[in-house]
DNA sequence: GCTAGCTCGTTCATTAATTGAACACACTAA
DNA sequence: TTAGTGTGTTCAATTAATGAACGAGCTAGC
């Protein structure tokens, strides 16, 4: 599945290093070789990104991934999105920690009575 | 999959209202009745839940689930352990979200210097 | 040449987790 | 009796993710 986390994740990782490995990003990621190869070229399908062949520095054939002009854009506004969520995430996660922190404390509160 | 969210969510829900039926849980918990019905029969196995059948006031045969010693115990546990976790979870995303908002700013300015 | 070995991306059978329609049972009300 | 409602239970189907296996392209050593 394609989320908003991994199209983030993976832009931001190619960008930094075009040539990074399908294995690579999996390790990086933590996820298995057969998501990556399914998002990467998911994202290559909807034009955010294009594979190159190339011959690098030992004449070997390599692979390069490059953000298109439109995967640029969208990365940031994919960034900005998964920002947004996260900064959600956040504030529930927030209003969480209260509530087990207070249903904790009563809980002990109780057991001193108790005993 | 039986995880501490489920069982705490789970042991919370019945504790306060006992005769809450599977259907119920499910929709509070927003996963399927199937799933309900699998956490709630392994807090069943491992003894930290009992269900009860009992005659309600309609005199209509009902269901009750309720928390035993061990249950209340455990609960307590698993609360804290969640705890732990979500405040975990929290920094983590502290950190993420300061990373973000730093991408953003830095893309935002270097669109500035482009254009 | 040729072969062994390495690293690519790709494939796909398998596993894991979840879903929710269908079912059996018990009861009520008409 | 019968239709309707509300239980928990079941399980075939779906969805997501995994990673071993594979073919292609190249290098190094024989």
């Amino acid at each position: 599945m394609l989320t908003d986390e991994y199209r983030y994740k993976i832009l931001k990782l190619v960008q930094s290093n075009p040539e990074i490995s399908q294995r690579e990003l999996a390790k990086e990621l933590g996820v298995s070789l057969g998501k990556v190869n399914f998002c990467l070229n998911a994202l290559i399908k909807v034009g955010l990104l294009k594979v190159t062949n190339f011959r690098n520095s030992k004449n070997k054939l390599a692979y390069m991934y490059l953000l298109t002009p439109v995967g640029i854009e969208e990365k940031a506004k994919i960034t900005l999105r998964f920002l947004k969520n996260k900064m959600k995430e956040y504030e529930v996660l927030e209003s969480e920690i209260r509530i087990l922190s207070n249903e904790i404390a009563t809980d002990s509160q109780s057991k001193l009575f108790r005993d």
